[in-house]
DNA sequence: CGGGACTCCTGCCAGC
DNA sequence: TGCTGGCAGGAGTCCC
């Protein structure tokens, strides 16, 4: 799934067809995803303004008129679609029907249905389900569990080689677990730990509390970099992810270890080899002769 | 409490 | 061609 700039790409993706926008009808076409969905969950969204769309970590939060938000979290193959004309009643003899001229919305897979007044219907498909859906009061949010214990946005003012530093203190985990815990950066996953790790060149085996000021600050800046790169190529495509217009993201191009085992460095000067190695169950590419 | 293993679900791909 | 096992961008829960 999509990490932060996956997120974001969705995000900006969806912000012309949500904002200032309201849901004429929204469709539910299972009871869960990976958790239960909330009661009358379409029947609360139908209707309703979205006011505008907000990242944090990788959560997208559509903020709803009438103080609730609409929280999202794409898991690892959550994606939207959007159909512009693709409601039924859009086209005229088409009314009343719940299928989409060009079946938008039908697939297996298909879960969550926004027909928005104008015509667009956007799509929220999830083969895995190990994205969820949830409503809650605006008044709660810095409250809701999945929110609260988030670490700071690396892309944010509150980001810095010293909390960084700060995080890590006294962790006896691997560097690579302790960045893909969101509680330390909010944000990260496998692919982006593994790239920043590379070009801060520390290994991703070595403990969390041995990171210094000076490994700190090549790392926060590393993290913030790669961040910032991913968004500007709309994210990586592998597999199942695609963005809102179905286009792909880019930056899979531009890994420099993430799945190219085998493959030489691209370190000047370091004559090593990326390799492939399983941390907690997942696995992890670096160079063993750049990184320490 | 910190940290690691296991789990949820489905699809795809390599290898036999 | 068809089956099987392994793997996938996440993260909550359980257990030591």
């Amino acid at each position: 799934m999509p990490e932060l700039p996956e997120v974001e790409t969705v995000r900006r993706g969806l912000a012309p067809a949500l904002e200032g926008r309201r849901i004429a009808r929204a469709i539910q076409r299972r009871p869960n995803l990976r958790y239960m969905l909330p009661e009358r969950f379409a029947e609360r969204l139908t209707g309703r303004r979205v006011e505008w769309l907000e990242r944090r970590a990788k959560y997208i939060l559509a903020h709803l008129e009438g103080e609730e938000v609409l929280l999202v979290h794409l898991g690892m193959s959550g994606r939207f679609g959007i159909h512009p004309g693709g409601a039924p009643g859009a086209t005229p003899g088409k009314f009343h029907r719940d299928v989409a001229a060009d079946g938008a919305g039908t697939g297996t897979h298909d879960h969550i249905i926004f027909d928005m007044e104008d015509g667009t219907r956007i799509v929220y498909s999830d083969h895995r389900r190990f994205g969820f859906m949830d409503l809650i009061p605006e008044a709660s949010l810095n409250a809701n569990s999945h929110l609260a214990a988030l670490g700071p946005e690396p892309l944010g003012n509150e980001f810095s080689a010293a909390v960084l530093l700060e995080r890590l203190k006294g962790r006896r985990a691997p560097i690579k677990a302790a960045l893909l815990d969101q509680r330390t950066v909010a944000g990260l996953g496998n692919i982006y730990v593994c790239e920043a790790l590379f070009r801060s060149g520390i290994s991703p085996n070595r403990q969390a509390l041995s990171i210094g000021p000076q490994r700190s600050e090549r790392l926060a800046r590393a993290i913030r970099d790669v961040l910032t790169e991913a968004i500007e190529a709309g994210g990586s495509t592998l597999r199942d992810y695609a963005q809102t217009d179905g286009e792909l993201g880019y930056f899979q191009h531009s890994f420099a270890v993430y799945d190219q085992e085998g493959g030489a460095c691209s370190k000047a000067g370091c004559s090593g080899t990326v390799k492939r190695t399983v941390q907690s169950g997942r696995s992890t590419f670096y160079c063993p002769s750049c990184q320490r």
